[in-house]
RNA sequence: GCCCGGGUGGCGGAACUGGUAGACGCAGCGGACUUAAAAUCCGCUGACCGCAAGGUCGUGCGAGUUCGAGUCUCGCCCCGGGCACCA
């Protein structure tokens, strides 16, 4: 009497089993090798979207075939939990931010709970609880005391109408997005952290990093942005101090014809001063958004301030402008521009009507024209008097030497990276501890008064941040000197929170310490799976994290990620699936009406866990089916009962155990090595197919069907847990499948006595030849050569050569 | 604009280290079963030529390297992600 697959059924039994029996449960063992398994933890945004069930899946998958492999395997669950949709649910509807955010972790914990994965939940963390976030209060007042972090004016988008700080998220097209109103940029003194003191090591690092994805490296590279360069310093006529920029292309010196310096420069306020017109042209540049994006594709402006700089060479007047493009945030706020060999400075002179001038050529002496185009690339310099002739490397040498020799310069490292701010004018984060007094300044809240908690039962206007209201919140007194003073009512940037949650999860639960001995027992992360969006800014982040906690005695590593995969996003019409472009699809639905199998196998089967995954609602009526017919294959097997011992194969039974086991090998490396679960699962529907065309029900033919079921079920227990844990225990298994281990490859049934070989004609594919699986050379050529087909191509031809690749094909040459 | 990915049948994708392009699945078409439908099972399915054997073309576009290129090199085009206050 055959049964019915009913996954809500055996999906329900599965989970009780596996909560009843506490199994992913998981405590420190030092005699057991662990493994750390780690996914990025979800904003509780409401429900789970899809790419929520894609990643959670994939990470998942690599932490139950772990475990199949007898690792400890430790993979926890918790809430990125602060954050401005939060403010947005509650200034739209009136809900208090933590209770909203409250109910969405029950409602979306209840979600991943009915996926089944593989989670140790009473590990929990949330970072919007005080016993959570009072520890990165406490790491910023260390930080504090180590000159690691410090507070100077940076550039906000000020919203004029609701008096309000806006994210770049919130301007649309240069205006707030309630308000309307045109945003401004506005400088106000922020917190920031010192990432820049670990940039040498948060780049060197990455070389010896093989568990990343050499993408996301580069990325990283790039971002951090070393470059060796030279500082110089320029005169200024009618000025005393000299005007510094750095450059990493010194050798271009005698080709400046003009200099730039940045809307905020000091020269340029100045001028502004006696000029109305440089004036508007400054109040203009603050009206664009801080954005690099912004900066580098918007319109090049510039106006001539009518100073001149001084040129250190020649001694010639060189105009000074402001200009646009110039940031004061990098470097010096200043840059000398050469025209010739830069290709922004080329267009912005072309445009102005500013002299170009060539003093570089190229290597190979040939001629270009510089007012056709632009030449970058290194070469030997021409038109610059004593230094005619010299290449890159030479000029560098010689141009810096002679700035240091005259104290006017000095050889320089420069990084793009930038300190992190890390204030938010917000007030659903975690309150930065620091206390204002007029007399001591900005103190660290003392560690016997964190945390700060943030008061939770408030009401948002959306007009500022009510802590600001709050009297009760910001008035306190100063731990120095006792007298009155206030509070800090900025928050934290909640990449903060999220920089350090995956050491927490070591030890949720302790109270004395940020991080006690069983963070040496789990750290490093050894599997961490999460969206590639986060390639640069939370990776790099959290790299840095890691190294302030190592040096605060907190762990040992210095890397808290050894193994990294970036899962490709998940997209509706060719566009990330969010929320804010509404383009989202309710995993709910599915799991409703075919199970959490179908949705898991859907997932994984229908891409490689890197690439972006286009959704479409075609396909999981297949996995479905799948899903099905793994059901009656071993629901119509184990109906014949019993299955008895066999030593002895005929050819087919031989030929499906040689499947199973080519199955098995392919299986635990694309899984194991590979992370490519859709042709894990492709291989697994193979051996499929090849069970459904094999019909024996002799004891052997009995016995290597049951064999290949086994296999299957086992090597398909990561991707859907729920149905092999059933089928398992009708395989006629005592223990559950969730304490088996991953089936072996036996060599011996891979064995073949022949092979095919593809032949070639100049690399056309012309015939095949069944060879010895242990043929000479000569025996393979002359098989191949023989070939009907391949004679008509040969012809009357003489063979140049014959080209065999062992195993696979054999080209003849003519 | 800069940095990082990607582009292969009607669709998702496979081809791992330069070696048979299109595995596996979806959709479609034909058939079996059924009073019928659903479900299930079997077969076909890149384009073109051919009765067939087989052949020609074909991996975004253009060149190149190689006995052999989806894969490597150079130059383009298009799409996605990131660009520091979305998370």
């Amino acid at each position: 009497m055959s049964t019915a697959y009913e996954p809500e059924k055996i999906e329900k039994a599965a989970q009780e089993q596996w909560t009843d029996s506490r199994c992913f449960e998981v405590s420190e063992d030092p005699d057991k090798e662990k493994f750390y398994c780690l996914t990025m933890f979800p904003y509780p945004s409401g429900k789970l979207h899809m790419g929520h069930v894609r990643v959670f899946t994939i990470s998942d998958v690599i932490a139950r075939y772990q475990r199949m492999q007898g690792k400890h395997v430790l993979q926890p669950m918790g809430w990125d939990a602060f954050g401005m949709p939060a403010e947005n649910a509650a200034i739209q509807r009136g809900i208090p931010p933590a209770r909203w955010t409250y109910d969405n972790i029950d409602d979306m914990r209840d979600q991943m709970k009915r996926l089944g994965y593989a989670y140790d939940w009473t590990r929990e963390v949330t970072t919007c609880r005080p016993e959570y976030y009072r520890w990165e209060q406490w790491l910023f007042t260390k930080m504090f005391e180590k000159g690691l972090v410090y507070r100077k004016n940076s550039v906000v988008n000020w919203d004029p109408v609701d008096q309000t700080v806006l994210a770049d998220e919130q301007v649309i097209d240069g205006r707030g997005w309630r308000s309307d109103a045109l945003v401004e940029r506005r400088e106000i003194p922020q917190w920031f952290m010192k990432i820049t003191a670990y940039a040498d090591e948060l780049l060197d690092e990455l070389d010896r990093m093989p568990g990343w994805p050499d993408s996301v490296k580069t990325m990283q590279r790039n971002w951090i942005g070393r470059s060796e360069g030279v500082e110089l310093s320029f005169d200024v006529a009618g000025e005393d101090e000299p005007l510094t920029v750095y450059t990493t292309r010194p050798d271009t010196l005698l080709g400046v014809t003009y200099m730039a310096v940045a809307a905020e420069h000091p020269l340029a306020k100045r001028a502004a001063a006696g000029n109305a017109e440089i004036a508007a042209f400054i109040e203009e540049c603050k009206k664009t958004d801080a954005a690099e994006a912004t900066l580098e594709t918007m319109e090049k402006k510039g106006m001539p301030l009518g100073i001149s700089a001084i040129h250190p060479l020649t001694g010639d007047e060189v105009p000074l402008w402001v200009a646009n493009f110039v940031l004061m945030s990098y470097g010096t706020g200043a840059v000398m521009a050469v025209p010739g060999h830069d290709a922004r400075d080329w267009e912005f002179a072309r445009k102005h009507d500013l002299p170009i001038k060539q003093v570089i050529a190229p290597e190979d002496g040939s001629e270009i024209d510089i007012d056709e185009a632009v030449y970058v690339d290194r070469g030997v310099l021409v038109n610059s008097g004593e230094y005619d002739g010299l290449d890159y490397d030479a000029a560098f040498n010689a141009i810096a030497d002679r700035f240091e020799e005259t104290g006017r310069g000095r050889r320089t490292v420069n990084y793009r990276l930038r300190d992190w701010g890390v204030s938010r004018q917000r007030y659903w984060g975690a309150p930065i501890p620091i206390i204002y007094c007029d007399d001591c300044g900005a103190v660290p809240v003392p560690e016997d008064q964190l945390p700060v908690v943030l008061p939770e039962d408030v009401e948002l206007t959306g007009v500022g941040s009510p802590l600001k209201e709050m009297p009760e919140f910001y008035e306190t007194t100063c731990p120095i000197c006792g007298k009155p003073a206030r509070r800090e009512t900025d928050t934290f940037d909640t990449f903060v929170e999220s920089s350090w949650y995956f050491a927490r999860y070591a030890c949720p639960d302790s109270r004395s310490v940020m991080l006690d001995d069983r963070a040496g027992y789990w750290l490093p992360v050894d599997q961490y799976t999460g969206g590639v969006e986060h390639a640069i800014l939370h990776l790099l982040y959290s790299r840095f994290f890691q190294r302030v906690m190592r040096d605060e005695g907190l762990s040992d590593a210095s890397e808290p990620f050894t193994n990294l995969l970036t899962q490709g996003m998940v997209l509706k019409d060719g566009a990330k699936m969010s929320k804010a472009k509404g383009n989202t699809v309710d995993p709910q639905g599915l799991i409703d009406k075919y199970g959490a199998d179908t949705v898991r196998l859907f997932m994984m089967a229908t891409a490689p866990p890197e690439q972006a995954l286009e959704w479409s609602d075609d396909g999981v009526q297949g996995a479905f089916r799948f899903l099905k017919r793994l059901w009656h294959a071993v629901d119509g097997h184990c109906e014949g009962g019993s299955v008895a011992a066999v030593d002895a194969y005929d050819d087919a039974q031989a030929g499906l155990r040689r499947k199973t086991h080519q199955t098995i090998a392919k299986v635990s490396d694309d899984i194991g090595r590979r992370y490519k679960f859709n042709t894990a699962v492709a291989a697994t529907m193979e051996l499929m197919n090849a069970i459904q065309r094999f019909d024996d029900r002799s004891d052997g033919g009995r016995a290597v069907v049951q064999e290949a079921l086994e296999a299957i079920v086992k090597l398909l227990a990561p991707i859907v847990p729920h149905v092999c844990h059933e089928l398992w225990r009708q395989l006629g298994h005592e223990d559950a499948l969730v304490y088996a281990r991953w089936p072996d490859v036996d060599q011996a049934a891979l064995e073949q006595d022949t092979i095919e070989l593809v032949v070639q004609v100049n690399g056309k594919l012309r015939g095949r030849i069944n060879v010895a699986a242990d043929a000479d050379r000569s025996s393979i050529e002359a098989l191949a050569l023989a070939d009907d087909n391949v004679q008509r191509f040969v012809a009357e031809q003489p063979v140049k050569k014959v080209i065999v690749v062992p195993g696979r094909l054999v080209n003849v040459v003519v």
